[in-house]
DNA sequence: AAGGTGCTTGTAATCGATTACATCGTAGCG
DNA sequence: CGCTACGATGTAATCGATTACAAGCACCTT
C-alpha cells in the first residue's frame, strides 16, 4: 500500500523571517498590526510573504491569542429553508468581519447539545449565534454564565441577558387575526408549532388577543403542528373531519399554511372563497403556490445580519442588551377573501 | 467603563491530572485513546474529567496533533434549499465521524476563492468538501495539488484525481426527452442554468441526445438561466411571446420550472393540456405547486452523506479516486401530459 | 535466576505563532 | 553636548495539548 502521501511542506514564520532579514516578532506584527512598523520594514515583510506564499498556522494563532475567529453558529435544522436565508445574512456579516462560522446543527438528537457546549468550552470558538433554540433551557443558562458573547436570532427568552434579535410576532399574529375578522370570519383555527417553542407561544398569544379585541373568545380550533409541510397537511385532515368546520386558519409558519393549503384543496375546498389561509414567514415559495400564500414576510437576511453585527461588537468588546425586534410585512394575497355566505 | 470581563477559567489537562493523581500524558490518552490504559486508570481520570467539568482546549489539540477535526464545507449559496439539504446529510455523515464544519459560502464575490484557499491552507481544516464547484477551475487544480483530502459533491470536473459524487444527470436528461417524445411532443424547449456549468452542460447534452435518438434535432428554444425562480419567469416571458410556442419545456433545475410554470399559467397557458413541464431536483415545494410537478428527485441528503464519508475515509488514509454516480428517480406527476390535437 | 516481552505510565520535547520584556538607535530638549 | 523618551525591532517565554522515548513492572521462558 503507498502510504507516501507527501508530508505537508508548512512553511513557518521563520522561513518568511529569514527570508525577509529580520524576526519572527517583525512578520507577527506586520501581519497582525501593520501600523506598528516602519513602512520599510513592513514592505519587506510583505514581499518575503508574497514570494513564500506563507499563510499563518491557525491553530498556533488560535492557542496563543486566545482567540480563534470562528463563531459557532447554533442551528436547529440546516435543511430548513427559513434558518438557511438567515444563516446568509449570518455568513454575509461574519465573514465581512473576518470571522469563519462553524455550523452546530442540532438535529433530532438528545445528545448533540452538550456536544455544542463542549465545541464552547473548549475555547475553539470566539461566539455563539443561537438560531431559534431547540437547546434546552439550562443550557441556555450554562452559555449565559460561560463567558463568551452570546447572540440569539429569532427567539426571545426569558430570564438571559444576552442580546436577542427578534420579529415582532405578537403584534403581526395580532395583525393575522385582524385580517381575517376584518372579512368577515369569526369561526377561525389556529395550526400551531411545536409545544414550548417561544415563537410559537408568541403567535398564539397575539392571535388569541386579536380575536379576543373583536369580541371573540379564541379560536374553534387548534391543530398541533411541527412546522413541516406534513403536520399541515395531518392539521388539514383533521379540518376536513370536523362537523362543523372554520371558515379561516392561521398557520404558525408558511410550511404548514402550504402543506394544509395542499390537502384542503384536493379535497375540493375553495381558496378563499371556503376557506381563508394566512401563512407566517413569507418565504419564497409562498409566492409560488396556488392561490398565493397571504403571509408576513420576515426579513431573514436582516435578521441573521443584525445578529451577527451584535455578536461581532459583542466580541469586540461591546456587549449589549439590546433585544432587537424587527418588523414584519403582512402580505395580503389571494388565500384570504371575504367571508361567503 | 466595567472592563472587568470574567477572566476565562481555561481549565488546563495538568490540573485534571494531579486531581486524578496521574501525568498529562495519560489524562490525553484517556481522552483520545482508553484502549491504552488500565480500566483502573481510565476509571481515575473519568472521574476527575466529570468532576471538574474538562474540554480539551481544540487550538492546543490542533497544534500538536496537527489536525483540526473540521471540514471546509465550500458551498456556492447556503440559502439555495437544494443545498441545505445536501449540507443536512453533510452534517450527519461528518458530525457522527466526529467533525465539524466550517462554512465556506462562495456568493457572488471575486476575492472569495482566495478566502477559501488561505483557510485550506492555513492548516485550519483536515479536509474540503466542494458542492459544486463556482470554485474557479485554477483554483480547483490549486486543491488538487495541496494535499488534504477533497471531495466534489454534484459535479463532475474533469482532469482532477479526488472522489466526486455526483447523479446521473446525463441519463436522467435523456429520460425527461423520452418521456416528453412519448407523450408525443416534438416541439420542445430548454431551460438552462448558467453557462459553463458543469452539471447544466450534462443535463442539456442528455437531454439533446435523447431527442436525437428520436429523430428530433434538438430543442427548439434554449431559454438562458441561472438556477432561480425569477429565471424561470424570465424564460417563461420569451416563451410567451413566441409566435410558434413549444408544446414542452425541460428544466434544469426545480426552480425555475417553478417560476416558469407560474408565469405561463398567469398568462392563461394551461398545464399540461397546453404545456408540458419537467423539472429536476426533486425539491420539497415541487410537491405544492399546482400542478404538482413532473421532476428527478436527487437524493440529495445522500448525495451529502456519501460525499462527506468518502472525505471521513480520504482523511482516515484511505484515499479513493471513485466517482461515485447516484441514481435519480423520475417522479412523473401532473404538469406533464399527452400532447393533444 | 536471568533475561526477555509486552503492557502501563511518566518525562519532557514539540507543534507555530504571539507578545512581554529587553535592547538599540535616534530625535528632541535643556 | 549629554540625557531622556520614544519608537522600532529582537529574544525568548508562552499558550495547552500530544507523543516520542524512557522507565517501570509483572509475567513468562529457558
Amino acid at each position: 500500500m503507498a502510504d507516501d502521501r507527501p508530508i505537508r511542506r508548512t512553511l513557518r514564520i521563520a522561513e518568511v523571517a529569514k527570508l525577509a532579514g529580520v524576526s519572527t516578532a517583525t512578520v507577527s506584527r506586520a501581519l497582525t498590526d501593520p501600523g506598528k512598523l516602519r513602512p520599510k520594514t513592513l514592505a519587506l515583510v510583505e514581499e518575503a510573504v508574497r514570494r513564500t506564499g506563507y499563510t499563518p498556522n491557525l491553530a498556533a494563532r488560535s492557542l496563543r491569542a486566545r482567540r480563534s475567529m470562528v463563531v459557532l453558529v447554533v442551528v436547529p435544522d440546516i435543511g430548513n429553508p427559513f434558518f438557511a436565508d438567515v444563516l446568509r445574512g449570518v455568513e454575509e456579516a461574519l465573514s465581512a468581519a473576518g470571522y469563519g462560522l462553524l455550523i452546530g446543527n442540532l438535529g433530532p438528537g438528545a445528545h448533540k447539545p452538550a456536544q455544542v457546549l463542549d465545541i464552547v468550552q473548549a475555547g475553539q470558538v470566539d461566539g455563539v449565534l443561537l438560531l431559534n433554540g431547540n437547546v434546552p433551557r439550562d443550557a441556555e443558562r450554562s452559555l449565559d454564565r460561560m463567558d463568551v458573547p452570546l447572540v440569539a436570532i429569532c427567539e426571545a427568552i426569558p430570564g438571559v441577558t444576552f442580546p436577542q434579535v427578534e420579529v415582532q410576532n405578537r403584534e403581526a399574529a395580532r395583525q393575522a387575526a385582524e385580517l381575517l375578522i376584518g372579512l368577515g370570519h369569526r369561526r377561525v383555527a389556529y395550526l400551531s408549532g411545536p409545544a414550548g417553542n417561544i415563537l410559537e407561544a408568541e403567535r398564539f398569544g397575539g392571535f388569541c388577543e386579536g380575536l379576543a379585541a373583536a369580541g371573540i373568545a379564541g379560536p374553534v380550533a387548534r391543530y398541533r403542528g411541527d412546522f413541516t409541510f406534513a403536520a399541515g397537511g395531518a392539521a388539514a385532515e383533521e379540518f376536513l373531519r370536523a362537523a362543523e368546520r372554520p371558515t379561516a386558519v392561521f398557520a404558525a409558519n408558511d410550511e404548514m399554511a402550504i402543506g394544509f393549503l395542499k390537502t384542503v384543496r384536493a379535497a375540493g375546498i375553495a381558496v378563499p372563497e371556503a376557506l381563508s389561509i394566512v401563512g407566517f414567514d413569507g418565504i419564497a415559495f409562498a409566492d409560488y403556490v396556488e392561490p398565493m400564500l397571504t403571509t408576513f414576510r420576515q426579513p431573514r437576511r436582516a435578521l441573521g445580519n443584525e445578529g451577527a453585527r451584535l455578536l461581532v461588537e459583542a466580541m469586540g468588546g461591546h456587549p449589549s442588551t439590546a433585544r432587537v425586534r424587527m418588523p414584519v410585512e403582512l402580505l395580503v394575497r389571494a388565500s384570504t377573501g371575504p367571508l361567503l355566505g
